[in-house]
DNA sequence: GTCTATATAACGATAGAC
DNA sequence: GTCTATCGTTATATAGAC
């Protein structure tokens, strides 16, 4: 990001899509977060979609670098575990928005991701994933079937974030008991692992 | 509904709105996929908006149905916690695209329960919840503070359907075996919860 | 680079014939 | 009830002055 406007622009988008996703959120929305004109995110990025693809791509690789250096690190994710979560966890405190942001998009549009990224940065992860999955299935977690078991830690991560919203409903929570909620439950999270793992 | 015609769109709308959501589907879409003329959508609920909650209120009808009449005849929620669970996942099962749904659209618009139900269904709703609380409650499970609890059985259950499309690009599934996956975890979810709850 | 003015297209919604 | 034609609005995008 080489410009000023540019990077202003990128950081106001980033909020607005994320709240309101690519359909709903409006350039004139982006517009006013920035307090630029309108006609210079056209300047700029040409089209709402490049703009769109831009902070989608960011934010992938910001998901990918904080996490994925984690897993390069440790040996074992089983021995790791709570460190792995309570990172994870942290992460999506700070980017609550994210996971519903990620899932919706990916569900309109099945296919951006080989629009975003190139073969070989595809293979590269491909790669990395199978060498993780290497790693994990030799320390063996008892009799549960392995897959399952990592979309249950990312369930009990994730989905109390993508359901905020709604969990507020559910269990008259404002803002600052959901996000309460939220906080406390990565004290939580380490002690269902152990009961998971063991 | 007392018309055909009115059926016929309204079987649509269910299917465009749970596939895109309200911002991305069009009438269009729903005219199409209604095979009919897009005036009639007009002629029959005169707003894409009531067409729309007309849907979204439909949808959680059929959920609290399906599952709160199951909740009423148990006693208790631990004793019969494989069986409930059971219920959901194929509810799930059945309805792939309504969790995403769901949380989307509440997300988008936290409000509309509100202008869905009026006080005295929402007052109803509430009481029904803490009577199952209590039930709950009494039984005890641990150590382990209960709300959390409760998020994390939805959570096993539910964001599996809601991250469909990411897994399967995560998992390089395709959609035959996206969908063996999710029916699979119905018989990987009752080990799953005897390990949280022990 | 930034602005105003305007073109273009999409979409929701309505009017009116049948 | 169903159709065609059309309106009004909004959103994206472009042209051109500065």
């Amino acid at each position: 990001m080489d410009n000023e406007t540019e990077k202003i622009i990128f950081d106001a988008a980033l909020e607005v899509f994320q709240e309101k996703g690519f359909a709903t959120a409006k350039l004139k929305d982006i517009a006013e977060r920035a307090n630029i004109n309108q006609s210079l995110l056209h300047y700029y990025f040409r089209k709402k979609e490049v703009l769109f693809k831009s902070v989608l791509k960011h934010k992938i690789l910001e998901l990918f670098n904080e996490l994925g250096s984690l897993l390069k690190e440790k040996g074992s994710l089983t021995e790791n575990m709570d460190e792995l979560v309570q990172v994870y966890h942290n992460y999506f405190v700070k980017n609550p928005n994210m996971p519903l942001f990620f899932i919706s998009e990916l569900n309109n549009n099945p296919g951006i991701i080989k629009e975003l990224f190139t073969q070989e940065e595809i293979g590269e992860f491909k790669r990395k994933k199978s060498e993780y999955l290497k790693n994990i299935s030799l320390q063996g977690v008892g009799d549960l079937p392995l897959e399952q078991l990592i979309v249950t830690f990312i369930s009990i991560i994730v989905f109390p974030f993508l359901a905020k919203e709604t969990l507020k409903i559910v269990f008259d929570q404002d803002e600052s008991q959901s996000m309460e909620f939220l906080k406390s439950r990565g004290q939580f999270l380490p002690e269902l692992i152990k009961k998971i793992l063991i």
